[in-house]
DNA sequence: GTCTATATATCGATAGAC
DNA sequence: GTCTATCGATATATAGAC
């Protein structure tokens, strides 16, 4: 592997666990093999590699997404789409934990500059949850009292699978996204699209 | 107020909005009014203040979600203490959001012995729930696929109230709350218990 | 591209005067 | 209980040899 990808590997893992500011230069390079100075010549700060490292996660996730509901067919029903978008989000979590929760917690150590663009990257993101739900309710699907409150709440319950997750656990991965694609369909009283 | 508590607030501010690891005690300090080293004749060390604070925050945590629960008469449903339990999680999250937060990423900041007594008053705070929805389940109240992660779902909409919560926002906190009740009931099917 | 050596700054914490 | 002064360690980052 490329030396920068491997200062990528293992400063991912030591940002999500000990936190950014806790991490230091020489413990990432100790981590690679090299010195802390030889870090300088792959990446041009400390912030740089958070910054790289915060970038990739959040279009990983949102490109992960956008396949999985490009492959449904364009009249797929609001509740086909909140399904696939609930099990993408909680699967990516799950596989993905440290990159979840650099981006969970870690945020707030990027300059002002980046900071502003990890929150717009992350508010495109989330705002196709907002557009699936209010096509649920025109089209009789769905209802609930708050779109902004249920959305969040969505979204929310599977960030969280990032700080619990462990393959080695009681259930395999596509069983969490099963129960959570069920407890997603209950926050918006999902029914089928035919029912009337 | 007393010093110390002066140095709480301070702290616990700094603490939430930037991190424990990239606050200083100059910067607690000069938040107070007074110099880093005076800061020792109040506490032992930074890390005893992030541990007072943790502390303190779980335990009023609970105690809220205690004396709530504890006004309902002794038959009430499963269903009445599972709306009461998260309509006071939602308040505490939403009004002490410092406190929140604090609990929910800088944690791991703390020596390895406050950690683990941390955790545990966190496992016993969120057990409750458990209780709750097993007593649900047991009266045929509640309806649900995994005693774990509903809980975890349940408990982690509420926690995510911190991070976007504003008193001058859209929504007065008693309306959240209202909300958040009927989504925690919608993740249990909850039902009338006397529907039979 | 990695190394040693180092610059410069800041950290948590202590000593001792007042 | 607050202050000034400072210790020793460690931080990010750079310079220059190889």
């Amino acid at each position: 592997m490329a030396t920068a990808d491997e200062i990528r590997q293992v400063a991912l893992a030591q940002f999500a666990q000990n936190g950014y500011e806790a991490t230091s230069m020489r413990e990432i390079a100790g981590g690679v093999g090299i010195k802390a100075a030889s870090l300088y010549n792959h990446f041009g700060s400390k912030e740089a590699i958070l910054w790289d490292l915060t970038c990739t996660a959040l279009t990983s996730l949102t490109q992960a997404r956008d396949e999985a509901l490009a492959e449904l067919p364009a009249e797929a029903s609001a509740r086909e789409r909140l399904s696939v978008f609930i099990r993408t989000h909680v699967r990516f979590h799950a596989e993905n934990s440290h990159q979840a929760m650099l981006v969970n917690s870690q945020m707030t150590a990027l300059s002002a500059s980046h900071f502003q663009q990890a929150v717009e990257l992350r508010d495109t993101y989330q705002s196709e949850m907002q557009i699936i739900l209010r096509a649920g309710k025109r089209s009789g699907e769905f209802s609930y009292l708050d779109l902004d409150l249920t959305s969040y709440a969505i979204l929310q319950m599977g960030i969280a699978v990032s700080m619990w997750y462990r393959p080695e656990g009681r259930l395999r991965v596509g069983q969490v996204c099963d129960v959570y694609a069920e407890l997603a369909e209950r926050l918006v009283c999902a029914r089928d699209p035919g029912f009337d």
